[in-house]
DNA sequence: ATGCCTGCAAAATATTTGCATGTAA
DNA sequence: TTACATGCAAATATTTTGCAGGCAT
């Protein structure tokens, strides 16, 4: 089953060129699991992930993969520089599918992440870091709340 | 025993002026674990804490309260708006006794946090958040790694 | 006297890990 | 064939909560 599919199932099973690389480059094997899960994080445009978030959306399409792979793969992918984890503290770690320097909005209420779009923001007058650390990112988080939260109604 | 401690022991205590009042005016009784707390939180400078690394401070000064009364007190404190928890993703929630608008800088690899001094610091071209939210706070995080590791030596 | 607080232990939540088995290379 | 990956369940780590008794008001 898995030598017949070897060829258009590329593209056909929902897997955007160059996963396979992705992972083989690093030295991770080419498994269903990370497939199915790499074809969930980077098929369609960037995005954000929780592990239980994408762990639901893996068994909504029935490929095979478990909760502790995902963990695993999410963690994977993250060293491997192609997830960045999103620096907010609330219950669940999310992960960013775009790791290339950008900021975000987080409605902490809700425990939700929204990439601030492209690069208008800006960041002056960086002071240096304590004595012996180097600056190593600058990441700007809007904290925002709903609007006229119908709360009384 | 309580009536003959209500003048000078306000002070003597290590008990900051204010604090009596801080819990009095939220509707929160003023207990001996919470003036305890509070004298950590508050008695010296701003100061960054866990639930853990606070509670050992509190088991080394003698005082009486229970970690699950430390969680208690600073989520109340929280509440309150006289902590504010430090919004970055790590392992722990860390509570800041500076209030006001300010930054960090996070050593990721250590979860560590530190205040960026003062003001200087500026975000400019912030874009509108999406529909439905309003702006709550901005939070700029200076993720920061220590130079040069000397882990040979 | 009354009701909020506390301490303890158990529960809940999020994540990691040990180990036998499965599978990519 | 061999080593790495997976699935399951148990273990961790952090935080929350139920409840009986204590203490502030």
């Amino acid at each position: 089953m898995v030598a017949a599919m070897t060829g258009r199932n590329l593209a056909s099973a929902g897997e955007p060129c160059g996963m396979r690389e992705m992972f083989a480059e690093r030295g991770l094997r080419v498994t269903q699991p990370r497939l199915a899960l790499a074809a969930l994080l980077f098929g369609t445009g960037p995005r954000h992930v929780s592990a239980e978030s994408l762990y639901g959306e893996l068994v909504r399409t029935g490929a095979p993969g478990s909760l502790s792979s995902v963990y695993r793969t999410l963690k994977d992918l993250s060293c491997a520089g192609f997830l960045k984890r999103v620096p907010i503290y609330g219950a669940t770690a999310w992960f960013d599918t775009h790791v290339g320097p950008h900021h975000h909005f987080y409605a902490e209420d809700e425990d939700r992440v929204f990439d601030v779009p492209d690069g208008r923001l800006r960041v002056g007058n960086i002071p240096p870091p304590p004595d012996g650390y180097e600056l190593a990112g600058v990441e700007v988080l809007l904290r925002i709340r709903r609007r006229d939260q119908p709360e009384g109604i």
